[in-house]
DNA sequence: ATCGTGGACTTAACCAGTAAAGTCAACGCC
DNA sequence: GGCGTTGACTTTACTGGTTAAGTCCACGAT
């Protein structure tokens, strides 16, 4: 019946105890070993009824000695979901977005969760929206990912149309777009935070504050800014926000020209960390004593803001839980599940020693 | 012949002209819409002969209009290469190694090389090397990516013999391990770099330097250690070899203890960017002026070198380039090739402010 | 004695591609 | 007029795992 079949691993024995075989080994080839069919044996790996427990064992056994493992591929095809899921990059190069800390704080929570689930993660970088459109195209009609996870929301970012047209299970990161979508969203009351933040800088005594966002036209930094002006209303202080692209260059140049101004603000909040260093660069060389003369938060923190002098009063927040928690929510997503806009912790402030009463003159 | 056979794409048309599919469009529908065969749909697609250009022409053009493109896992059961490469990352919680610039940099260049061949990259994180070992394995048994990256190797690294073993293309980023290995490698020559800046800290008259490098088991950090000392010989110099871990902690507490010996250095070169400016804040935090009292050199560039007062001279070197040319030669080494131990740039000095002449007491 | 019934398997079919071999007409050639 | 040779396809078979539908035997109940 099973006359003659090569067993599987015909190959050299090498000192490991493991072989090394021409292909890697099959559930046919573990069929052939045992002398049953294949059917029997991806009953007895998958932990399904119609074997025996003797055959049970005995197949497990051989699948482990040839070191089986079922391939990948096979299982797609015959439509099991993909055990990865995608998260595209814009090109640092176009405008630097929060790659610098945030992003990779939230990869590493991603990863941390994917982790769990023994998912995959697939990175691709992309030079601009159309390009990412592109991808998550390509993604879904050559099934490489089951879901995708989606950041930086701009102002009529076509990606949530998108990306439901493509029936293509989805998580976007920082909230639900303004719009109507059936997305799953995951964000975090950014709003509360910077309200903590202005709040703690009025009861110091600044009156002249400025906030130092990210582009505006980034729904996030939108959101920060807003909720900065709120708070400052509610203060009884005047709102500056001055936009700027999260780079060091640029929040060094921003800073320059505040510190230039006559009066010039007492207290900066910075929308991350990156501006907020340069911004401390900018201070120093200049003779502008922090906290003294100038108080400094910066929007994220990082080993960056404990590691410069004086060691910056930052909002601080869980990112790589973040990271988590929406990898945790698309997987719900690609099982079925539709959990809609969920919410995250909100950052925190915890203040180090960039922050200190408003000068009196 | 084709009775009846319903086209794919019987659903909803939806206003973008896309179809929404009750799923994705296949060969066997294009090749129903044309009425001819699989085969001949295969062919045209793959601009192989065996179709007139006729029907080459209409069926591209069907394709088109359904959004076509091919399954990836029917494609790789079938025996292709699976179109992407595999790198993976230990937690950094553990040892935090060069993750901070370095990793992030050189995901950047990897992918922007796959970018260019339509590969994907898979990262995953992993907790130590048995685990990393564990992932090798089974991306290579459920055929998950062509092949993988290999980073940060220590003395005595199991890494490359199981990688030979299981047969799965690699490239070992950082240079060929001390053994015999039949594994490809990029490294660049660090050893010159770090005698660049010992030469130009020697010709500005520093006497006492010290080089704060990474963990010694690391192998490119204590290549660059041995650099360090070889090239201090050269200058008749004593060297100083203190291990550190890459982090802003240690960075900061390695640097407190050297400043408070009598005599102090006057000058340290500091594995990485951040270790040098966490170095600067101790400096200033106790009073003595970068560059007038102590030089610093930080072994790789990054914004935050700039960013901080004064700038930071650097080791500089196109970490991208190098990302970018280690997925190249993996992509060779997955097609065939065996392109052995191969030279990238080496890194160069760039003087900014934080190194000038050595006090004169 | 016969009819379920369920356990332990096997066989056939399928997923979406591709390699290899087969078919069939038109054409050129001696 | 038969024969080899293309060109343009089609058929068949195969990748590796899974679903669904048998098959066969033993055991229990009617």
């Amino acid at each position: 019946m099973w006359a003659a079949a090569p067993p599987c691993g015909t190959g050299i024995r090498l000192a490991g105890g493991l072989e090394a075989v021409d292909r890697r080994p099959t559930m046919a080839d573990i069929a052939n070993r045992a002398g049953v069919s294949r059917m029997a044996v991806s009953y007895a790996l998958n932990g399904r009824a119609g074997v025996s427990d003797e055959l049970r064992e005995r197949i497990v056994r051989i699948a482990r000695e040839l070191g089986f493992s079922a391939s990948a591929p096979a299982r797609e095809l015959r439509g099991a979901v993909v055990q990865a899921i995608g998260l595209t990059m814009r090109r640092p190069s176009s405008t630097a977005f929060n790659v610098e800390v945030f992003r990779r704080e939230l990869i590493s929570g991603i990863q941390s969760e994917l982790m769990r689930h023994r998912f995959g993660l697939a990175l691709q970088s992309v030079a601009d929206a159309e390009d990412e459109l592109a991808v998550y195209r390509r993604w879904s009609s050559e099934r490489r990912v089951a879901g995708v996870l989606v950041c930086d929301l701009e102002v009529g970012d076509p990606r949530p149309a998108a990306l439901e047209e493509l029936d293509l299970p989805a998580v976007i990161i920082g909230g639900p777009p303004p719009g109507t979508t059936r997305l799953a969203s995951i964000w975090s009351d950014d709003g509360r935070a910077i309200a903590e933040a202005v709040a703690y800088l009025a009861a110091l005594g600044h009156r002249r504050t400025v906030h130092v966002g990210g582009p505006p036209q980034l729904l996030h930094s939108a959101v920060r800014s807003a909720a900065y002006g709120t708070a400052c209303a509610a203060a009884g202080i005047e709102p500056v926000v001055v936009p700027a692209d999260y780079t060091g260059e640029m929040g060094a140049q921003v800073t320059r020209r505040l510190l230039s101004a006559a009066p010039p603000p007492t207290a900066v909040i910075y929308d991350n960390d990156v501006m907020a260093v340069a911004g401390l660069g900018v201070a120093m060389e200049m003779g502008i004593r922090v906290p003294d003369d100038l108080s400094i938060v910066a929007g994220d923190d990082s080993a960056l803001c404990q590691v410069v002098r004086p060691p910056l009063t930052v909002l601080k927040r869980d990112i790589a839980g973040y990271g988590a928690h929406a990898a945790g929510l698309l997987l719900d997503v690609v099982d079925g599940g539709a959990p809609g806009a969920v919410l995250d912790h909100a950052a925190e402030l915890v203040v180090r020693s960039s922050t200190a009463p408003a000068p009196r003159h």
